[in-house]
RNA sequence: UGAGCAAAACAGACAGUCGCGGGGAAAGUAAUUUUUUACUUUUCAUGAGGAAAGUCCGGGCUUCACAGAGCAAGGGUGCCGGUUAACGACCGGUGGAGGCAACUCUAAGGAUAGUGCAACAGAAAAGAACCGCCGAGAUUUUCGGUAAGGAUGAAAAGGCGAGGUAAGAGCUCACCGGCAAUCCGGAGACGGGUUGGCCGUGUAAACCCCACCCGAAGCAACACAAGACUGCACGAUAGCUUGCUCGGCUGUGCGAAUUGUGGCUUGAGGUAAUCAGCAAUGGUUAUCCUAGAUAGAUGGCUGUCAGAUACAGAACCCGGCUUAUAGUUUUGCUCAAAUC
RNA sequence: GGGCCAUUAGCUCAGUCGGUAGAGCACUUGACUUUUAAUCAAGUUGUCCGGCGUUCGAAUCGCCGAUGGCUCA
């Protein structure tokens, strides 16, 4: 189950307080919460295309966090914004993209 | 075989696995007198389109307005008949245009109700006369007749031929176009004929005239419940404070951010058969229930099919129209060539 | 879910009751200057967002689309 970001502000505070990591598919921001669980926000805005176009880039990109969630650190939210270059993107080239920006952002479990 | 025309259907499928939405069933826990409600777990079936899109029309539903009718304003429609809940949609016809044909397209009422416009060119763009032609005077110009010929233009005063004439002219006649009257056929648009008189252009997707139609706004509508703001008004009436008055509190009414629930999917519904009709469509019978979210559910991976996936995602619901669209399949028909 | 508007030269805009499409800036060339700038003179520049239609003729009128923007609840 993914607790997910709903409200506005969520993603103002996200957005201007977090990190970010931009990468060619999409950027991730990254933020701690306090709040002891993980959040995840998906945005796909309406530069990258017609509404079926987006609801793809939105499923493809939460199948990828939902398998990657269960190694990451609990406390933080996450936003993923896509972008353009999204459209023709595969599901394997965009799951290596996300873990190599988020081991940057240091989100997995260290030993 | 080639080229083409029309009408339809499909929109990857199947299996495994992980995951999501709402729903049913069972079990457990908590609250509760019960009903029931909430949460967790297990399990079962189910879950985007032909355009879900654009929002160009029409309707249901809801609220507001009017609760009688007419007129005006504004907007729309515009050959005829039918279908429909309704429509600017659809079906069948008529006229017109295109194609050898199958067939396709068609905003197609009125220009003798009125007003406007028709650049440039041209004598003249609507009651026409520059050159010309003819006649008369006069002697190089005037008067009259005329609309065949010339030139301009997108368009030039019905077309074309014959008769006729001073020259000409629907002046007369034949054929054609158009108009009027009338007869026949048709439900009608209209078609066919007869007779008459010879007829001042185009534009109404210019204003307009005629006929018909239209109240407005939308599910973020709206209904119910709660209700921050310590909001505004009342406090004459009820209660408390008090012996009484003032005051205060409770209270009553109103506005209202916001939240929850309903609206929300059984409907002008789908499928099959049959009957009526050329058809659109309608009737009857049987049968089926098939998304309902609220930051918004359909995706990922593996395998098989020869290979590959276009345009694209429901948000109150229907009927059309328009636009986007890879590829596959079916049916009927036309033309050309060849063979029998 | 509705409503409204715009699209014209490289840029910013005129032209909108149909009749050969313009201004400023920019650009090019020439003059002036030792040179540049400024100034002066001359010149170039359009599928009038796309398609179909009405008309003799369309940037202008009608219809269907595209893109961009504004706005209401």
């Amino acid at each position: 189950m993914v607790i997910s970001l709903t409200e506005n502000y969520e993603f103002q505070r996200v957005y201007k307080k977090g990190q970010s990591y931009p990468g060619r598919y999409a950027v991730v921001y990254y933020r701690k919460n306090n709040r002891g669980n993980l959040r995840l926000g998906i945005t796909a805005t309406k530069k990258i295309g017609k509404a079926c176009v987006r609801n793809r880039a939105r499923r493809l990109i939460y199948e990828n966090m939902r398998l990657l969630l269960p190694t990451m650190e609990q406390g933080y939210d996450i936003v993923v914004v896509a972008r353009n270059a999204i459209v023709g993107a595969d599901f394997f080239s965009l799951g290596k993209e996300l873990q190599r920006l988020l081991q940057k952002a240091g989100a997995f479990l260290h030993e």
